[in-house]
DNA sequence: TTTGTTTTTTGATAATTGTCAAAAAGTTCC
DNA sequence: GGAACTTTTTGACAATTATCAAAAAACAAA
């Protein structure tokens, strides 16, 4: 689903609108394994998943760990580096070949300014992201690692086909191996 | 500080603007221990908190679990319940005397739409405590019992004093004989 | 102060999960 | 198909944290 399409869901945008989002925002076609951006970055964008599906990760004591996941119809960014405008503490990345909607941080902004009906899309979209984190948290803070598991297996089946186990495990605040034997008795 | 100058921290508050939060609003004076949103309830009011604590929590397994707490300057509400509009999951309490300032969700929907400033503010809020979530979630993914306890140390060190170990060890996600066990090695 | 109540600490033990190492299975590419 | 590489699984063991029970400490009320 497109950018526009995706955005209409959740507020009328018109025509001009539609045209000012579409000068503003760029296609990008990039293969899997492709690093959008680094630890230390500045991160400037907010991609907008067409197809594929992206990370975030970083390493703690030499081991990776993922962040989150984003795929279709979700935006992708180090929302910290985004908002704040500091360093990213993550990399994000392709896990698929992808197709991105680019959208600057500067465009952004004057989108809000200038168009102010696209206040309240980032602030409902925001608010969004922000129901998913607070769920996330509830399941960290005091599910056995098997229950986790299972929430996810519930709430995200297709993502267990697409990602790694590794991936997977420590999004899930676990390591590979636990992950490998909480799978095995079933 | 009151809500009027804490909202103008983010962007400048209009007179009649000013004049409108005030009409909707209304201060709300609670002694301890109070009880403003049950589990099943909709909450539909947000609170800034002038002076106090308050705390959310909800019940796994018959143990009470911290989800989070709020002090001067913070919001307080079932954020899940007041924007999808369902049932709480969690109790809201105050965990000392409290100075509130209530806004309910209709009146605040009438700002959004009225005064289209506020959306923006409503953005920048939401993003800020999308921010803050982001690094609990960092926290409790990885890190150990010792370490979540020690940073929480470094980041509220007021709120050892004001809450409960009980309290404080379940929003850590440990139990509280553990955290006890943790302040006591130091 | 004394009594009753709640919170915190301590002890013994069990369960869960992590660590390290190696084997097995699955992929990729020539 | 087979070599090289990556991912997943398995095993033995260690570390962390939970559980249950009881003692100690802190707090509140009469």
């Amino acid at each position: 689903m497109s950018l526009i399409k995706h955005l209409s869901s959740i507020i009328s945008i018109s025509q001009t609108l539609e045209r000012e989002i579409h000068s503003v925002s760029k296609k990008v076609s990039l293969p899997k394994g492709h690093t959008l951006i680094d630890i230390g970055e500045r991160c400037t964008s907010l991609f907008f998943i067409e197809t594929g599906l992206v990370r975030g990760h970083y390493f703690d004591d030499g081991k990776e760990i993922t962040n989150w996941f984003a795929q279709e119809e979700e935006f992708a960014t180090c929302f910290y580096s985004f908002i704040a405008g500091k360093p990213a503490f993550e990399i994000i990345q392709t896990l698929e070949d992808c197709e991105l909607t680019e959208l600057n941080y500067t465009s952004l902004q004057k989108l809000y300014t200038h168009f102010p009906e696209t206040e309240r899309i980032g602030r409902i979209i925001t608010e969004n992201y922000y129901i998913k984190l607070e769920e996330r948290i509830l399941s960290l803070q005091f599910k056995t690692a098997k229950e986790r598991y299972h929430k996810l297996v519930l709430s995200k089946p297709e993502l267990l086909q697409r990602a790694s186990l590794g991936q997977i495990a420590s999004y899930l605040g676990i390591t590979q191996e636990t992950l490998s034997r909480i799978r095995a008795d079933l």
